[in-house]
DNA sequence: CATGAATGAGTTTTCATTCAT
DNA sequence: AATGAATGAAAACTCATTCAT
């Protein structure tokens, strides 16, 4: 059982050290942030960082990857639903904008890496590569939305395309977003796919 | 004429630099790029960049603000125009789709600024004054848009903001696009306005 | 125990900074001594120097400051004695001369700080802070002195800035003076003061 | 006749420059005093300077040469004059408090030279040469005078180093001081040669 | 002769990372 | 496992000096 305890108690400091860089990466940057920073923050020394990971980048591969892998799923939990492909991109854009929206400070991380791709290779490679995953099925539904009549005509992918860098530039834009201009947003996210919702 | 021809060429090797500079700056980022390259880049020495700028942060001031202003005359331009609201603001969005396109690498610099406000504090409050000017004045438009029935309903300012998420978004994603994608691109720019065109 | 180990290891190495720094200041000067000299000196890293002290400045305020504390508590402790305002006068003096004329280092890197007061604004005011404490202190006696007859007559701030400049500039040209030369030193100092020994 | 004003003029220019350069090295100092401000200070271009003096060093040199040859032919002067030898050592008493004091800045440069032998060994040098051929002067009068029965007794030269290190250390401190506390000063120097005045 | 421009050689300082305890 | 100490590698910035004009 300790040995339970053990895995456990290290799993704890690991978030308490990636919640903290994500903190401070999403405000000072990568390079501005130092891992004495980093630590004081989490409540441990220094050196302690790197019994948990054996470099700053990596410890920015787990800030990025993370959260990556759980947006995933739960898009692909949202594109097996049953419905009509226009109910599901609306439910979709509703759940990415509020989440973007709402987790500003992990989209600026990710937005830090996009910008420097010649720094950050494998990491904006792995958003790049998670980017194209949710634009290529977006296509799809927008393709099969289209067919059925649900949206605007317009190539699916170039609309893709437009959507997904929607969503990304709100993140970027810090917004204190009430529940108001949330609804405002989405209701736009849904235009740009060419779903016109109420009329 | 000595003095003119000096005087031009300081101009010159001073563009230069900012050249170098938005070029390196824009994949490796700020921090990661180093004086010595921008200065072997533009073809001078080390310590002759600090000739021309007192400083690494002065020069990715002036990377920054020089477009800026260039964007805000473009933009007081078109808004001066005479013509319909939906009209000048088909315009717009055409003009501004197509410079954040073509200007990707300094956008990608804006980005840089805006993903680390509390490193880049003087430059991204510069460019958050330019947005909010061009959020006004669209917000501004899209309202007499709707008034006039050309534009679909929808709180403006929100539309406004909107509109910039898209854009802005649109220059981080930096595809090599075609002048068809750029179509595409400029007439979701238009739904997210409410300004539905052909039909 | 470990920790009162590391304490006082921690110490004694700040020492060896601290003497190696007066060593090479006190030949070379502030500017001309590079930090990598001090470390070198001292038998660490170049980047050691700086876990001890925060800056290079911070090592020379240490090296000044230390000598004036003591010295200043010396002479407290002179003044505080019973007997004849001569008798002490004659002991300050005697010893004065003497840790002047033997701590040659110290005085000369005070001398640096005070030869540039436009650089070292806050060594040369503490300096200047310590040497108005011992000249008032001086003043006092020799008024007293004087009013005893002990004294040559003759303004005793003049008097006491005589000698305060008499001690500080036996310091400055260092000899490698005997015994005998420092008494002679000794004597030349009451003869400022005013006090004729034996006649 | 050309010739005549050319050379004239590059004099003057000269001495702009050293000047300059001795108000600044004397607060200042050597390392934190940069060409530039020479130049600016002299009123002439940063280059100007070395069309004058070939190097940084050089300047130095020109500063703590110029006054040495002036002051030790004035001293010369006043060794040459007849009368008892108390009544010359009087006189090159008054002579030397009263030009240290007054030119004080020239003897901060003096200083910042002598407190810095490693640095500047060829200048120190100089000075020490210069500071003996005077000590050897006096010691030899001291020795007539106390002959003569003029002086309180006391090895020689140690009281001509004593006499020496008072007015270095008299230049050192910066009095403003008016003609009565040079008076006294004057007063004291004499006393540490062991001229007793008026009684 | 004067100067603006250019530069190489430094210097302080920072920081990720390693290591002994 | 955790940490204080140590360090090598870098990086921005400075400045005396040279040189073309």
């Amino acid at each position: 059982m300790s040995r339970t305890v053990n895995v456990a108690l290290r799993e704890k400091k690991r978030q308490q050290i990636i919640d903290a860089a994500s903190s401070l990466f999403s405000t000072r940057g990568f390079f501005a942030t130092t891992v004495s920073e980093i630590a004081k923050e989490a409540g441990m020394s220094h050196a302690a960082v790197f019994t948990y990971f054996s470099s700053k980048e990596e410890l920015l591969d787990a800030i990025i990857q993370g959260p990556l892998k759980e947006e995933s799923s739960r898009l692909r939990k949202l594109l097996s639903q049953e419905g009509a492909p226009g109910r599901i991109l609306e439910l979709i854009v509703k759940e990415q904008v509020e989440s973007h929206i709402r987790k500003g400070s992990y989209l600026r991380i990710v937005q830090i890496v996009l910008s420097q791709p010649a720094v950050f290779d494998k990491q904006s490679k792995a958003v790049f590569a998670y980017s194209s995953e949710i634009v290529t099925a977006l296509t799809r539904l927008i393709e099969q939305g289209q067919a059925a009549g649900e949206l605007l005509p317009g190539d699916p992918e170039a609309t893709g395309w437009s959507y997904f860098s929607y969503v990304s530039g709100l993140g970027m834009i810090n917004h204190d977003a009430d529940d108001n201009l949330v609804r405002e947003f989405v209701d736009r996210g849904c235009r740009i796919i060419g779903l016109l919702r109420r009329g």
